[in-house]
DNA sequence: ACCTGAACACCGTTCAAGT
DNA sequence: ACCTGAACACCGTTCAAGT
């Protein structure tokens, strides 16, 4: 059945552009589709106009990655209990709302985000290392690094698991004799869940942070 | 000035495809004008064919670039001295490597490259955190952290300049009543050059391997 | 100042058809 | 089996011209 036309004065008078309806398009886009559907041409042709138009409001589509992020970063919640696992808590929830957007969190890898829910986590973090004690030249670098680590962990997800399993199937298949040192771990290698070795990852560089004094 | 037709038979005999032909000539296009020149196009019209043809020797653009860093891994030189200081020799020369080519940087962050060469590089990293006395779970999951870590410092160049200064403006401008522990640490955030902070990163992550245990 | 149509300059991948 | 021309199905960004 078609659509009835409409005439231009029953149609809703278009709403005037403005930099938060096209991240709010952009927003609705990602969460019902993904990342790659997010294209200037189908945001503005959601608010039926084209592309071009967009470019008046953002920048390009690297600023409106790094608006989507700070979007979505409003669903982290508060966190409670001990700095440290306040620490893993957070960062676990950041990375649970990037790997859903695996694409998002590769462009974020490159982003440096600067939005203001970003800050605040910054903020919330050094806070907590601060409450644990981290000197501030280790905790002011070892935030960056905790976030990228998150962050390059949920880009990873997402690639082929063709190459996953490539990497895999090489690394059981590598001949013992000629990687002696890959032989003798085989096992550990592939051990644990993904859930597991990123609990651990943080840990163990939550503890080198906190450990280890700048020059 | 035309270059003079030449006939079929003075013309040197097209050679045959294959696939290291086809890993050569990016690999040239490569280093001589960066990973963005490196198309299937480029690569097909360099040897002398269209971009279909390069598909009976590549299965998709990740494989080749996984190709290209396997290739571009055999720069890695040996290490010597003690065992933490080779690993923090050897992931440099690794970031040395990627650093050049930011984009490949990214794509090998999804890559799960299974390479010879990047295998043989887990088994050195491997050896030298056996001969440092880290147990067997934590070296194997820790080598693949390392790994990442040193990636996605690579991959985090090449952004623009922009979003860089961006962020530091954002943090610079953040009211210090709104956010206190960036107010606290905000010259800290700033200090050090990139390979002072690489090097501490991966010293951090190194400490924090070796004396975190697993579950 | 804001907005846009149209163009610019490309992409990776597939597939039917050839040899 | 290997190779390919042509097409498919798109991209982000710029810019001259309009209002």
């Amino acid at each position: 059945m078609r659509k009835a036309p409409v005439s231009r004065r029953d149609r809703p008078a278009k709403p005037p552009l403005s930099r938060d309806g096209v991240i709010a398009v952009a927003l609705r886009i990602l969460r019902e589709e993904g990342l790659e559907k997010v294209t200037m041409r189908r945001v503005a042709g959601e608010l039926d106009t084209g592309p071009a138009s967009l470019y008046v409001y953002v920048a390009n589509m690297a600023e409106l990655h790094g608006a989507l992020l700070d979007e979505l970063l409003s669903d982290l919640s508060d966190i409670s209990g001990q700095w440290r696992e306040g620490v893993i808590d957070l960062l676990g929830q950041y990375h649970e709302i990037l790997d859903k957007y695996p694409g998002l969190a590769r462009s974020v890898l490159v982003l440096r985000p600067a939005g203001p829910r970003y800050i605040r986590l910054i903020d919330t973090l050094l806070g907590l290392l601060h409450e644990g004690g981290v000197p501030p030249a280790q905790a002011a670098w070892g935030v960056d690094l905790l976030l990228q680590m998150a962050t390059a962990s949920a880009a990873e997800h997402g690639g082929d698991e063709q190459s996953d399993q490539g990497q895999i199937e090489a690394v059981r298949d590598a001949d013992p004799a000629d990687y002696p040192n890959v032989g003798r771990v085989k096992e550990e290698l592939f051990a644990g869940t993904g859930m597991e070795r990123r609990r651990w990852a943080l840990t163990a560089l939550l503890e080198g942070i906190a450990a280890t004094p700048v020059a």
